[in-house]
DNA sequence: TGTACATCAGTGAACGCGCGTTCACTGATGTAC
DNA sequence: TGTACATCAGTGAACGCGCGTTCACTGATGTAC
């Protein structure tokens, strides 16, 4: 039961991460699991409750990351190790981005995911404060992650499509930017 | 005929306004423009090209906002201004902003209309480094004009939908973490 | 161990709707003489 | 000024497709005795 329904996510980041989100459908992710795409409503109720599943899915994958550097790097620089991790996580997964701004924009969920969805970003945002916190205590470390989360997250959607560059360059790119970015929070 | 294409454009943002980007069709914008949709397709070849021709107006309207602020605020705070009108005209005509996202994430545009959006894109780039070279000159400018670009587009997505919060609290605190920015951009 | 029955995962086909786009047609406006 | 004709904006109806969701059914697995 909910091992299927762990192959059934799987699927469906797969899928994602091949397709842009509003291309994605039903019957391509039941295709790639191998199963009928009826046999998905027998482990979700709708789409939406499966996408959502799969957005919260990198979410959990990048909370303990943070916590790994907050401990790791104590005393060198958190703020760059962070801006690696989070851009460099999130152009290689870029289907979470992806459905994180779709999420954030058009945003149209029944009250019970949005829920979900906003618990999801408050753990988000609240560990970005821990960041702060063990950096610089004195601060108001609240707007100083909302505002260093934004900018990440700004990065990545403005420059993710830089036209006329390689994969690679555009990575570098962004990562140039995120590193210019962690030094000005400082 | 030119005429015509302006009643459209305009029929077509208040729909955009009012609905998220993936629910606004064609059938809505004819209604709000008082004509049959099939009139439509006489002045626009295709929908992608009506949408992108209403998206690359909003770019026309910030473009001399910015000149304006170089010139009227010269050695006083340009950064903090621009932060201000920015994030001010983006929430208030929030529909720009959820069209260029909608562009830049799932952009899959034929390569004319790519080229036009990535033209008008370079403009808006272009001048955000106008502000840093009247200010700063001797830095980097280029990078810190797609920093800063990005932090403020960043701050727009990520707060947009800021759960529990009325619209003015919304703006509000998103203009706070613009001028945190700013400050740290100077 | 075998048999009758119940449960339930899995499925292909079908439903229903939305929507971009095209078609065939109408009626108004312009042009030539 | 009037007439015959051409042009073209405008339109409702229809086409075609995609896709979320449901339905009726099948077949495997489990259970009671």
């Amino acid at each position: 039961m909910e091992a299927k329904r762990h192959l059934i996510i799987d699927a469906a980041e797969r899928v994602f991460s091949v397709k842009p989100f509003h291309k994605v459908n039903i019957r391509d992710i039941a295709a790639e699991a191998g199963i009928s795409h009826a046999t998905i409503y027998r482990y979700f109720p709708d789409q939406q409750t499966l996408f959502l599943e799969a957005f919260l899915r990198g979410v959990q994958k990048i909370l303990p990351r943070i916590d790994e550097i907050i401990e790791t790097e104590a005393g060198k620089d958190i703020l760059e190790a962070i801006v690696r991790m989070f851009i460099g996580f999130l152009s290689k997964n870029d289907h979470y981005f992806r459905m994180m701004t779709h999420f954030m924009l058009d945003g149209d969920l029944p009250p019970v995911l949005l829920k979900r969805l906003n618990e999801a970003e408050r753990m988000l945002l609240d560990k970005f404060e821990a960041v702060f916190v063990a950096r610089q205590p004195a601060e108001d470390t609240r707007r100083l992650a909302h505002a260093f989360f934004a900018a990440l997250n700004g990065v990545l959607i403005s420059f993710r499509n830089y036209p006329g560059r390689d994969p690679q360059a555009v990575l570098a790119h962004m990562q140039s930017l995120g590193v210019l970015i962690a030094k000005r929070f400082s």
